[in-house]
DNA sequence: TTGTAGGCGTTATCAT
DNA sequence: ATGATAACGCCTACAA
């Protein structure tokens, strides 16, 4: 089915040339205390020359460590992980590991298969963004002697996330001030913690300024343009539009905001809208998007600094929840005094 | 440095647990015919309740095969990745490879770890996107016994690329065709051999029109909305702004409109624009995008299938470049006949 | 149908 | 300072 490699260059092809044991090479190569320094450089020139590259897979059989990290990504170009990734990397990179990443389109079955292919190669770890296995992983975990780090996943005993339910809370909070109640929210996939938590924000800032919750402003959604696109139709097609949107990322807001200025509907003088993540395309969006920043370059140093315990076998870990921070930029505003029903504070 | 993996269960635990020799245990699990069907079952029952997982490294070892491909991206969240990583992941996964992703950030010393590391692990191919050592692998690949793949390196003989001069001949075109004369070209790294191809069809189309290549209208960029923005500010700040601005990329032009536009020069009245890619986003900025659609998913599987067949040995491979083609949207738009000073076509 | 033995490339433990 | 030997987990002739 798969084709074979062409064969490399191995310790025992230098060892022949330079006339010695394997072992004295592998020494050399390692520069080992106890390899006279002529030999040794003699052995390590000859390496360079015939074009050696030292076989991991074969290594870590005796050395029983890959120094590898296996990521579990949603897809390859997701904006969410710009600065996730790098987290996860520059931390790894610093204690001599090197992390892989593999797609899981958002699929439980595709998940499950990603972890297993890590395992199979032995990663030394793995970190996963976007899980739709979540605490299911206390039951796998009997299963593979890994170490499994999420993000986004409290509840997870080996997580970090946003505090998501905050975050929340602030950007209802934002447009509760400006005078909005008529404040509609587009979720992600119903099935994930993340937007229970996000939803729930939204409830309790609604319920605290007792603002009827209306579930036909509770919309489905993906977290993709198009999801947020769909939402918007419908919200439009209702006969009371909202004056306000809470969108569960920013890809969602910018769909909602397209679809909304397509139809005439303008954002922020017909209606605001609010994202999450604080990707840096939402800058540059137009209008610039108002929306809570996630720190997730924080999340993913913090997800391997983690998974580096596990790895040593310490116990002493725990979840850890960061802040999020409303960021104000142009997409939303105060109601006019003209549209509103009751008084704005 | 880094830290050893738990124990996993091999195949001689199962062996000692089920009172047979490993060989039988390894052809049970391979479902090798000659085994008999009831120590077959119950071996492999065994293996499932054990929590065997198999190592691959030890068997790559001996079949010398990982059954892996590596593949270089420029970084994890690029979304021109979206459609291509997919077109490369569908193929590899139909003849059964695993692909993995490792991050290059566009430099040339982390392109060559992350190539090496791959060696090291003994990937059975490579395919690089963004890849700032280009034809340099011609060099390399007598160290590497490693078949490599790029994509947008036409030079380099294993590739696949999007055909650039022709794609930005359509693009600039466009815009004279509309009566724009005054056209600017915002670039990508100048070293990038993509970068110089569309730069050539933008000299190209002027030159055929017989409009004089004015190089002030080149400016430098990198592909980022950041490099767009700042190269907008510098046309702002010219005493004769360009009527239109062809971009390197969809994330340079939306970094040049969101400019624009905050200078309330304004896209398309004041001033037309065109990307190159067609990113899903492109469809959703404000207004949408015209730009060059690559073929980027058709791009990852023909790269992909390219590697496969270097990999099988197969030396009948050469250059691909596929077509790419204009999408009219919303950013570009005739010249008004007053702000014309020649006529139009 | 099953077991034995050798080897994949490397490191580590003995000797020498 | 260097060499021989065993072992990591797996596969595969070859024997039985």
């Amino acid at each position: 089915m798969t084709g074979k490699v062409r064969a490399s260059v191995s310790i025992k092809d230098i060892a022949r040339a330079a006339g010695v044991s394997p072992s004295t090479v592998s020494r050399a190569l390692h520069s080992h205390p106890g390899i006279s320094a002529e030999t040794g450089d003699r052995i390590r020139l000859l390496a360079e020359e015939m074009g050696y590259t030292p076989s991991l897979p074969a290594r870590s059989l005796v050395t029983r460590d890959t120094a590898t990290i296996g990521m579990v990504i949603t897809h390859a170009s997701d904006p969410f992980l710009a600065r996730l990734v790098v987290g996860v990397e520059e931390c790894a990179r610093s204690e001599g590991y090197a992390v892989f990443l593999s797609s899981s389109y958002r699929d439980a079955e595709r998940e499950q298969e990603v972890i297993r292919s890590f395992h199979e190669r032995r990663a030394s770890g793995v970190i996963v963004t976007g899980s739709q296995i979540g605490t299911g992983y206390l039951e796998l975990s009997q299963r593979f002697p890994l170490p499994i780090v999420l993000t986004n996943c409290s509840g997870y005993p080996y997580s970090v996330s946003t505090d998501n339910q905050a975050g929340a809370q602030q950007a209802v909070e934002h447009l509760v001030h400006s005078g909005h109640r008529r404040i509609a929210y587009v979720s992600n996939q119903r099935s994930s913690r993340t937007n229970r938590e996000r939803l729930a924000g939204y409830r309790a800032v609604l319920q605290e300024h007792a603002i009827p919750v209306d579930d036909d402003l509770v919309l489905e959604g993906d977290g993709t343009l198009e999801g947020g696109a769909r939402a918007a139709q419908q919200m439009l097609a209702s006969s009371q539009p909202p004056t306000a949107v809470f969108c569960f990322n920013d890809m969602a807001a910018i769909g909602v905001i397209h679809a909304f200025n397509r139809a005439d509907y303008r954002v922020p003088h017909c209606c605001s809208v609010v994202g999450f993540d604080d990707l840096e395309l939402a800058g540059y969006y137009c209008p610039p998007l108002t929306t809570v920043r996630q720190p997730s370059y924080e999340i993913g140093r913090r997800a391997m600094r983690m998974l580096l315990k596990l790895i040593q076998g310490r116990e002493d870990v725990q979840t850890e929840i960061l802040p999020a921070e409303l960021v104000v930029r142009e997409t939303t505003r105060p109601v006019p005094r003209s549209a509103r029903k009751e008084k704005g504070r």
